[in-house]
DNA sequence: GTTTGGTATCGAAGCGCTTCGCTTAAATTA
DNA sequence: TAATTTAAGCGAAGCGCTTCGATACCAAAC
């Protein structure tokens, strides 16, 4: 492995001059900088990683802390996870992996400086690495909004204004009962704040329009999905309106509800909240609020990089949600 | 943040011997050892993993490449790579996540030694990785097998042993026409290894059963899935056995089945090459092959581990397939 | 009592880079 | 022409660790 001093050897120049070629501080001109690198290609010279970590106390990694869950939609966790290392590399970051369980993992890779920087997926209420977190001097950014940040920065989607939108949208189209099945139990009981969120922005939203609603958490299974269903929209009191927040579900539930006799939109509209390619999954698309996992990742390691070399204060960013029209709600029946 | 020679001044000793402590590469006192390891204690000391990486020429970090397609599950991408960050942690390894389409961090990632090995998933028999991969001098594991490995070591399922034995168990029970629903035409197109050899195994596996078969791709939707056994299990010389090779279809199949009046198993007998939660993810169970991807995940792990001190020959490891019947095999109705 | 052999520790070199301050030469100004 | 600025490059220190002798001490062996 040539090092940055056979390079400078090579080219008869000082290493000095060959980092300041590479790095591009200070000037240089044209005829060395052309000899540099020639020597650098001739020798097949690449920096060694550790050497610059050392010398310049920044490794060029950033850690990504992702669940691997039961309850979490993995497809979803991967378009954060693509985002991430994507828009890294933009910055010349690399990625490291760690998983949610390795609670050690966090001090271990910022204290050891392995990494320059965390991002934290799939935030909880009251999550215990938060403060573990906020105790270590690099920055971090959560995707997801805990109940105290303790001084962190955060993104995510503002599910509660998603939650508002598809009910408003619901109303708006003369439903006057509406129901929403959310994530999976295991979700809302380790207050998984989307979870708690997209339930209160809903709840908030049909008390605030003054029309009938229920809520239930729904398991990853078509039996689940037929219980809930039975529940929501069969009898007197049936719901007209459906908001969706659960990826598992929305492949089977046209189909659940077909067999229960109930056609969309006639018999009832739905919107989803849910990716936009998970929404189209379907021969007829949802209605949906989608879910900009992207712009989310790439949010996270933005504000990241942005608190990387200077002094930023903490913030919060909620990606405003929009509701797309597509063919799965209408207008309610008149009422009887 | 507090260096080694802290730690040592504070302990009364010398850099070399709080590394050795650190290290157990010598032997150390057990009064110094305690001292020293007091001073950590209190000066909340961690070693720094640049100026380790330098001195010592590894990082501890191990490369992952992983796929991010339209045609992978990534639910089963994501049991490879929780067995891969999992066993790697048991070698005191961290994981770097490079995406597919980023062929240059190959490279970048080993020859700045960012990491001490490579492992890749989702091989294709022409993989223009390889290549790139054999020239580090670094270990590296293909997860899957290339038609030329240039002397790589592979670890993979017996995909075509998995066929076989699938074929087998269906002839066994006295079917006579059977047929395979595979990966997404894409796979196929791109020739992932896996859909290549599961598709030779079962044509090589009916042949020599002497039985009829046929065989075909299928893209994860229901519109294909129901459109593909149009054409397989329905008409005069319909198969009564069928293999599937396919995680996105699974969830479906019965219910398509079943639209078409068919019943599993006394209609139609299935058996599933497919990891075992998703097996187990309906009602009845699958009878199935498991793809055992925390295993293979692992061996990834440790092949690399053990080829990073030693020098030891290129290996190809495959996992024997195991079928397990559950219920949705059953034998040949008495043909007419 | 001298030699041998272990055991426990120290000191220093070096891993390959970044960065600061200095020097030299050329360009600019008065 | 002398004084001043600017451009380009050099040298050396230092980042925090590992590792290889060398050393000092003590117990056992002759």
């Amino acid at each position: 492995m040539a090092t940055m001093n056979d390079v400078a050897r090579a080219a008869g120049v000082s290493t000095s001059t060959v980092s300041y070629v590479l790095s591009g501080k200070r000037t240089i001109s044209p005829d060395t900088r052309a000899e540099v690198l020639a020597a650098i290609e001739k020798l097949g010279y690449s920096p060694h990683a550790g050497a610059r970590a050392l010398a310049s106390n920044r490794s060029n990694v950033l850690g990504l802390m992702v669940p691997l869950r039961e309850d979490v939609n993995v497809s979803v966790v991967m378009q954060f996870v693509s985002a991430v290392v994507t828009t890294a590399r933009t910055f010349e970051q690399d990625v490291l992996l760690l998983t949610q369980d390795d609670t050690d993992g966090i001090a271990r890779v910022m204290s050891q400086s392995i990494v320059d920087g965390m991002i934290m997926m799939d935030i909880e209420a009251k999550d215990p690495r938060v403060p573990l977190l906020a105790k270590m001097r690099k920055p971090a950014v959560l995707i997801g909004l805990p109940d105290d940040a303790q001084g962190l920065s955060c993104v995510d989607f503002d599910f509660a204004a998603a939650s508002r939108v598809s009910v408003r949208h619901l109303v708006d189209l003369g439903h006057r009962r509406v129901a929403l099945i959310g994530s999976p139990q295991a979700s809302l009981e380790r207050h998984a704040t989307y979870a708690d969120r997209v339930r209160n922005g809903f709840e908030a939203a049909a008390s605030a329009a003054n029309v009938d609603f229920a809520s239930r958490a729904c398991e990853p299974t078509a039996a689940a999905l037929a219980h809930a269903l039975q529940d929501l929209v069969t009898g007197v009191d049936a719901a007209t309106g459906l908001v969706v927040h659960n990826e598992f579900l929305l492949p089977m539930l046209r189909d659940t509800l077909s067999e229960m006799g109930l056609s969309v939109p006639a018999d009832i509209s739905v919107v989803a909240i849910a990716p936009t390619d998970v929404a189209l999954a379907s021969t007829a698309p949802w209605t949906a609020v989608s879910i900009p996992a992207h712009d989310i990742g790439r949010t996270a390691v933005e504000m990241v990089m942005e608190r990387m070399h200077t002094e930023k204060p903490a913030e919060v960013r909620l990606i405003v949600p929009s509701l797309v029209q597509r063919v799965t709600t209408s207008p309610a029946k008149a009422s009887v």
